[in-house]
DNA sequence: AACGATACGGAACGTCGTTCCGCTTTGCAA
DNA sequence: TTGCAAAGCGGAACGACGTTCCGTATCGTT
């Protein structure tokens, strides 16, 4: 553990230099290709823009979603972390819950075409969806468990759902000008309070 | 118009009998693929069940999202005159409103894989957007319409922003037996109902 | 300097949607 | 009935894609 590798993706330790510079050039070149063409952009693309071969990427990265997952675990984890921070500073937990769910829906909207990988049948994707529900199911669970035990929220709804829910909603957003998935997470939202 | 096509997709009249013959045939077997191994069956698939090459499946639907249109026309077509004989039967608007969204949803959740292709990027799926976006958008306004003059709900959502929500909220839904999709609608048309 | 381990590039493979074209079938007309 | 254009057909062929594989180049150690 001390060479600080995070555990799901490639070390970046005990490796060749050159190796090592691929592997960051690739993390790069994949960050610069999702953003202007999505992160269903042919692999061949994310290879010519790093200037290396395409068994270069699936050598560091086994699958497609590893990539994805290396590329964004920064922006996943700062997300989980927000959770229990939220509930601390927060006036109640499902306020906490709201603004939590608004950072979710803010990273999924941002990055083109991520909520719709999330979803597709392509088992080659499976890893991506269990990455985000191991890291972010628990956290909402306990956002939504706390705003349950507050009476606040319908207590009959479980994580799971709310968040595919939600991660539903973000599919095209970034696309469709006329369509504002926020909005429509917020009255899902609002949709949750308790009638009494 | 005397030879009853409905306009989208090839007219079944005109033809020669073998044509004619092969055009059944195909949506036959397009809608016992699409049963079994969902929307997105290669077309060869396709080709295969009803015994002809796949050049013969193009001739007679131009694009795959034509294919699919007509398999499924009578069913979207029956859900878009339910529309205003809810209206009329409901004591409510937002009770016909929330009968109709049910509809479908039910029609959505039960062909595998309709919901994902209609918010592909895949500009091939363009036309059966377009058509579903014709046909049901102008009964969900009016239904939403009836239901905000009837100060039932916020009247500030347009019926393409709900029905794309919707049609979001299905995708998957018929893989993951912990996902229910109904449930998640009925809690984004309860957040729809006015506060007051 | 030399050599084994490591990593690289990109050709090759299988799958997909779609197009194209030589051959077959049809149905009308002689 | 037969002949023959037009209509229709099958499936090979093409290009894009994800992924695998292996001959070659590079690294870092001796």
């Amino acid at each position: 553990m001390s060479d600080g590798n995070k555990g799901a993706g490639p070390s970046a330790r005990s490796k060749r230099a050159d190796a090592r510079r691929n592997q960051e050039n690739l993390l790069d070149a994949a960050a610069s290709v999702f953003v202007t063409s999505g992160v269903e952009a042919p692999v061949r693309d994310i290879a010519a823009e790093a200037g290396v071969g395409v068994g270069t990427i699936y050598r560091h990265f086994p699958t497609r979603a590893d990539l994805i997952i290396a590329v964004y675990r920064h922006q996943v984890e700062a997300c989980a972390e927000a959770g229990p921070a939220l509930l601390a500073s927060s006036a109640t937990p499902h306020a906490a819950l709201g603004q939590w769910i608004n950072l979710f829906v803010d990273f999924l909207v941002t990055k083109h075409g991520l909520a719709a990988v999330l979803r597709s049948d392509n088992t080659s994707f499976d890893t991506l969806h269990s990455y985000f529900i191991d890291r972010l199911l628990p956290v909402c669970t306990q956002l939504l468990d706390a705003a349950a035990d507050a009476g606040e929220i319908r207590p009959d709804l479980k994580a799971y759902e709310l968040m595919r829910g939600v991660g539903n909603l973000c599919i095209g957003a970034e696309h469709d000008p006329s369509y504002d998935a926020r909005r429509l997470v917020a009255l899902l939202i609002a949709g949750l309070r308790q009638p009494r």
